[in-house]
DNA sequence: GCATTACCCTGAAAGC
DNA sequence: TGCTTTCAGGGTAATG
C-alpha cells in the first residue's frame, strides 16, 4: 500500500525519466477508478510537456507546460510504470500516458482505489484535493510547537488523527504503527492526553521511520514497487506491522493487533503505554 | 466534531 | 484439486 515513502520513490524516479517529455497521446481504460476519469483528462495533457513531477501527501503531481496539473494517487494497489517503447495493456491498465520519444508512462490498479485527474490552470495549491491536506511531515513546519497544540485540542484516538490527511499528509497504516512504537505511544491513546514530551518524541519518530523508508525505497508487500519494477526493502526493519504473535525486538512482548476505523493496529503491549 | 459503518475493488490466503 | 469465503485497506459519504 503505497505511502508517502513509495510516492517520494516513485517521484524522484520519475523527475529523472520524463520531466522535458511532450505527451503525444492518453489512452484510458474506461473503468472508473475511486471515482470515473474525467473525459477531459486526455485533452488536458495532450501536447503538454512535463515540466516538473511533485509530491504532495500520496498524491504524485505532474506539472505540465503550459500551466496544467496531473494528479496520480496510487490507492491501495497502484502502481506507475514508465517504460521504453510501445507496450501492451494489462486488464489492470487504466491509464497510458505516451511521450513524443515513444516511451510510455503505465498507470496499473487492480483495486481501482486510486485517482487519476487533470486541473488546467489553477495554481497547484489551489487544485481541491491538494487544498484539503494538511502538513509535510517532513518539511520544516512540522514540530512540536506545530503538533502539540493539535494534540491538545482534539478527543480522538491518535492512530485516527495521524491518519488523516487533513492533519497530516502521507502517512498511511504502516508508517503510523511504526512510528508509534518508536515514539512508545498506544495508538488507542486520545490525543489530548499526550505531554509535550510525547508529543516531541512522536515528531522524531514519524521523520525517522519515514525518513528511514525513503532511504530504503519504500516498503514492499505484494503491491508496491517503484516505476522500474524493482521491490523496496523497507519491509526488513518494520518492527510491528504485520508482526502480530511474534515477539518485539526491543522488550520480547508479543505484538499485538487491534482493530480501529475496520484498519489493523498493530503495537507492542510492552513498549506502547 | 467525531465515531461508526458501508462502499468501492480484486488478489491472496484460508477454509471446506 | 477446486470452489467459496474472508480479509486487506485509502478515501469518501452517510448516519448517529
Amino acid at each position: 500500500m503505497p505511502e508517502m515513502p513509495e510516492v517520494e520513490t516513485i517521484a524522484r524516479k520519475l523527475r529523472r525519466e520524463i520531466v522535458g517529455k511532450t505527451v503525444s497521446e492518453v489512452r484510458l481504460s474506461g473503468l472508473s477508478l475511486r471515482r470515473p476519469v474525467d473525459a477531459a483528462f486526455a485533452a488536458v495533457l495532450r501536447g503538454r510537456k512535463v515540466a516538473a513531477v511533485h509530491r504532495r501527501g500520496k498524491y504524485l503531481v505532474l506539472q505540465l507546460e503550459p500551466r496544467a496539473f496531473a494528479l496520480i494517487h496510487l490507492g491501495m494497489s497502484g502502481r506507475v510504470f514508465h517504460w521504453q517503447g510501445e507496450i501492451a495493456p494489462t486488464p489492470h491498465t487504466h491509464g497510458l500516458i505516451g511521450f513524443t520519444d515513444g516511451s510510455m508512462l503505465e498507470y496499473r490498479d487492480p483495486r481501482r482505489f486510486g485517482l487519476l485527474s487533470a486541473h488546467d490552470g489553477p495554481r497547484m495549491r489551489d487544485i481541491v484535493e491538494i487544498k484539503a491536506l494538511g502538513r509535510e511531515p517532513l518539511s520544516p513546519g512540522f514540530d512540536c510547537e506545530w503538533l502539540w497544540p493539535r494534540l491538545s485540542a482534539s478527543r480522538r484516538e491518535v492512530k485516527s488523527f495521524l491518519l488523516d490527511q487533513r492533519e497530516i499528509a502521507g502517512l498511511g497504516n504502516i508508517y503510523v504503527c511504526e512510528a508509534l512504537f518508536h515514539a512508545k505511544i498506544h495508538p488507542a491513546r486520545r490525543c489530548h492526553t499526550l505531554t509535550q514530551e510525547e508529543a516531541s518524541r512522536l515528531v522524531r519518530a514519524i521523520r525517522k521511520v519515514l525518513r528511514g523508508a525513503i532511504n530504503n525505497r519504500g516498503t514492499t508487500f505484494s503491491d508496491f514497487v517503484a516505476s522500474d519494477g524493482e521491490p523496496g526493502s523497507n519491509q526488513r526493519f518494520l518492527r510491528v506491522f504485520q508482526r502480530a504473535g511474534r515477539k518485539c525486538r526491543r522488550c520480547r512482548a508479543v505484538i499485538r493487533c487491534l482493530r480501529q476505523s475496520n484498519r489493523g493496529s498493530y503495537y507492542c503491549p510492552g513498549c506502547q503505554v
